[in-house]
DNA sequence: ATAAAAACATGTTATATAACACAAATTTAA
DNA sequence: TTAAATTTGTGTTATATAACATGTTTTTAT
């Protein structure tokens, strides 16, 4: 993690962060601006690891992260693919638990840390603000029951087109309206579809023999969206 | 449901439900107490199912809840056994979404049912009620990431041990001390655990001949905990 | 009290997928 | 610019567990 401004000079600001800043009134916007930090985080950087304890409320204000957790040995399970705007890390502060999952990021991040006392003192004086983290959760939770029904019921087909699903509603199309807008590898792919590496490869090769998928190196395109919702459903 | 006393008599009322009645002000005492409906539910009576929408906020007062989802072919999957005292089906709620699951009395119970307008007041003016809310949700979902893990990557002994486990961490021992305080069939213990009843069976079987477990009927005592623990681990 | 239905129990077979092995391609480092 | 390491790709084997079959016991309904 680095404390300087990120080589491409995008100016993210906490701001541009709709879930805490714009529903906030004028004093407290005020007090938000004076009391947080701005990080940033270069690909692969760790953002934290499980048994860490947390100090406040992470905001991805720009970029991708991937949170996984430690599974059997030391076979990783990816629990959650994060989009900015999105709030990070913030299950542990509430919980007032250790993180049990550890983040990572998967391209060049900002991320808005708001410390603990800061945030208790903007919950208890807006609303607003506990509603949208109570929103992100129940979001979060529902994310996360569908999957781990998906992830034990549903064969590798299903589960990988389920996967790539995601990926899309996550982060959607580059500008042709086909190519998904992240890069991941194999080795991620398979640990967020919950099988292994030979696994996720050999089916994206069937994918793209059945013409439903193209494959590019770490560039996926979704070639027939309706087959790939079906491989999904069917399981 | 009905809305007659239960048979048992026992006189639960929404004061004996710590995370909200608990941290309010007199005003909002008075408010709530007269703002939200006492209903009974009978074992195995539905409280609510997949598609429905939330009217408000339920509070298992007493008695205990079972929440699952049917997955590929009709296959259930139990996200979560509830004990009193505990939100139920906030999800939905707070994510303004319809239920994705489904929940069922599988003993006698009293759920107090406060209508979404007054569950908003209160969290608007009293923030202690937001951030109980806040942290049932961080513990539930803490909760259904490790079950995601676990399912997924334990076998089939691991499995059903942790649920034991969970099970004991959830409702408790009856006073021997050994003995589990809840009744499952084993379809449910199968359904928890992410597998055939069939194996649910078998399994239960070998840990009674290990001397892990002692069965009669649906009465389950834990015997040596330690080694269950450690099958829990091992996966 | 008896029939019907549901739950429990156990043995056998089929299969999805992990595990393993190895090769080729690509990226990173020296 | 060459070597080393990592990632990608594919074929084979082993195995955990679902699926199936069938019988027994327990519960529920009449």
């Amino acid at each position: 993690m680095s404390d300087t401004t990120p080589e491409t000079g995008n100016a993210f600001d906490i701001k541009d962060f709709p879930q805490l800043y714009s529903v906030l009134n004028d004093e407290d916007k005020e007090f938000l601006l004076s009391n947080h930090v701005v990080k940033y985080y270069a690909k692969n950087d760790k953002i934290y690891g499980e048994g860490e304890k947390p100090k406040g409320l992470l905001c991805l204000g720009s970029g991708k992260v991937k949170v996984y957790k430690e599974g059997i040995g030391g076979r990783e399970q990816i629990v959650r693919m994060v989009a900015a705007p999105n709030f990070l890390g913030y299950r542990a502060l509430f919980a007032e638990d250790v993180h049990i999952a550890s983040a990572v990021a998967i391209e060049e991040c900002t991320i808005f840390f708001i410390p603990k006392d800061v945030v208790f003192k903007l919950i208890s004086s807006n609303s607003k603000v506990c509603k949208n983290i109570l929103r992100s959760f129940a979001v979060e939770l529902g994310f996360t029951r569908y999957r781990t029904v998906s992830l034990t019921q549903k064969h590798i087909r299903g589960r990988l087109a389920e996967s790539l699903l995601f990926l899309r509603d996550i982060y959607g199309y580059k500008d042709d309206g086909i190519t998904l807008d992240i890069q991941l590898s194999r080795e991620d792919i398979a640990n967020f579809s919950n099988m292994t590496t030979s696994n996720a490869i050999r089916t994206l090769s069937t994918f793209v023999n059945e013409k439903v998928i193209a494959v590019d190196g770490r560039t996926i395109k979704i070639v027939d969206e309706t087959k790939l919702e079906r491989i999904s459903k069917l399981g």
